[in-house]
DNA sequence: ATTCTGACGTGGG
DNA sequence: CCCCACGCCAGAA
């Protein structure tokens, strides 16, 4: 079962976001320690669809935009969602992203 | 087997 | 701050 591979990966990552919080694709991937192939990350997410146990709403770009939305079944689905998290959209654009901003990273250094 | 794409990131101007 | 070009690597055609 638990086969460590790159996607089921950023699946468990992506889980252990806090609620409402986001991160960006290249913190996961650079948790993952592949930096620089964040495109994988939301290549991965990819697969995520069906997964309600992968908050991929809660993934975005560097920029805090959220550039994935298109991809989900709604148009302004990701938007709701965050919304919902009490996270403010606007414009495709999380306000005060780096306020809401959650590195994985930060769960290594465990304070 | 090859080729292209892709929900990104970084660096340079 | 903005815009452009390159790198990255796994999956799909």
């Amino acid at each position: 079962m638990g086969e460590p591979g790159f996607f089921q990966q950023v699946y468990e990552v992506a889980k252990l976001i806090p609620y409402g919080r986001v991160t960006s694709y290249g913190a996961i991937a650079r948790y993952l320690g592949a930096a620089g192939s964040a495109r994988m990350v939301g290549w991965a997410m990819n697969g995520s669809h069906g997964m309600e146990d992968v908050p991929a709403h809660r993934v975005v770009n560097r920029k805090g935009l959220l550039t994935g939305k298109h991809h989900f079944k709604g148009t302004n689905l990701m938007q709701q969602l965050l919304e919902s998290e009490g996270v403010e959209v606007v414009d495709n654009q999380i306000q005060d992203f780096e306020r809401l901003f959650w590195d994985p990273n930060s769960l290594r250094e465990a304070t």
